[in-house]
DNA sequence: CGAAGTTTTGAGAAACCTCAACCGATGTGG
DNA sequence: CCACATCGGTTGAGGTTTCTCAAAACTTCG
């Protein structure tokens, strides 16, 4: 049996959901000034810290953002995936300076488009101005509900609640395969960990038959008691 | 000696930074539209996920924002003070719900906006919503900034960087006194703990004389090694 | 002044981390 | 195509941090 990690999964511009409040002009603008660019496993898009002058749409792959902590361990703050926008936070800082770094998981394509472009859309439409707001300020909430689950949660709860998040993300196999390679490095940066603590408790979840472990696969076997153990 | 724990602070609308990019006439219209609204200490402004159909700026006092998280125990997300603004959320959230909880933690006076009011300014005044992009933009950076520091840092490190923020945001008098009276629960709250750890916690930065403790009044005497310990 | 709430301390337990070693997979160059 | 190097995964032992529970002392406020 072949468990295939990464299916190719892939987004065209018009499929993306918050450029649907765009006319068929500013559609055509931003073909004409958006570019593709193309990510090779493991390379970086972008630093914390380092300026830059545009937006990112993902059209295929994964791409993790994070930032760097002190002693240098590093925070996952999220996986993006097709139609998800990075770094929004340079089209309104004076200085465009980068809050996370990206990096790609496996080898992607996203499009890039220049602050100026985007601007000119934001101020002239304002069904887009007002989607890409509530984009930015549920991103406020969904850091404010992690911490807030964070603080309190044991590292069981947070891993089962990780689990079923990328379940939703993206998705499983007919066999219940979670649709994304991911490394226990990775997996341990998203809940806050170090590798060995999340691998003793993914060991708990696959002694409990919650789910199966093959070499890098997950498997779920039992979604609803993780979800209770996640305690959301 | 008397030391007061609670100047009164207070702003004017006119005051308020980001409707510097309003016009005499947007003025006028929040000043028609616009309430000021009286909360006595510990009186809840909102909970999270009620619905909610304005913003708040705060005038004068203190509010915290929190979430409660499970089992009960809350997470303070941040303490309002004048200038501030709150529930900004609600204006894009297709279903105006809150997404924390407000409470006075002093006597306190807010401006309260409707959204329809908001959201005409916001339409028509392209600058204004820059500002107030970059406004939730910044509150994204701040959440995750926090957040990755907190998966690595440990208590006494959180307790420096709290502290540190505290002076930063609400002042000091001439004797090094924080300008703010805070339960010791609350700033457990805000860094993620239980109050008796906290309490041991401020207990050793007093024995190394990094702060004074005077009941509930903070008193910083060693700024600098505080801002060492905290790792910034 | 007294009730209620808050702060402090202590003891013991639990959760999680660190370090170190080892195994297994993956990839690379001769 | 194999040997080796590298990286990721796993396990164990031991230590540290932080939490829980309980009791006592102190503040605040009506």
């Amino acid at each position: 049996m072949i468990l295939e990690a990464n299916p190719t999964r892939e987004v065209k511009l018009q499929d993306i959901k918050i450029l649907d409040y765009l006319s068929d002009e500013e559609h055509a603008l931003i073909e004409e000034h958006a570019h593709t660019r193309y990510y090779k496993k493991r390379s970086i898009l972008f630093h914390e810290g380092s300026i830059n002058s545009g937006i990112y749409i993902v059209k295929k792959g994964v791409i993790k953002t994070y930032k760097v902590g002190p002693y240098g361990r590093y925070y996952i703050i999220g996986l993006m995936k097709p139609g998800d926008i990075m770094a929004y936070h340079s089209l309104f800082s004076n200085r465009s300076v980068n809050n996370t770094s990206a990096k790609a998981c496996e080898d992607s394509e996203v499009c890039y488009i220049p602050n100026s472009i985007v601007t000119k859309l934001l101020e002239s439409n304002w069904s887009f101005t007002k989607k890409m707001m509530e984009l930015i300020s549920s991103d406020v909430n969904t850091s404010n509900t992690f911490l807030t689950g964070f603080v309190q949660k044991s590292l069981r709860e947070r891993t089962a609640e990780l689990l079923l998040s990328l379940k939703e993300d993206f998705g499983v196999d007919e066999f219940g395969g979670l649709q994304l390679r991911i490394t226990r490095k990775d997996l341990a940066c998203m809940v806050g960990t170090v590798p060995e603590s999340l691998i003793r408790v993914l060991a708990d979840f696959k002694r409990e038959r919650l789910v199966d472990l093959v070499s890098r696969k997950i498997i779920f076997l039992d979604t609803s008691e993780l979800r209770k153990l996640a305690n959301i």
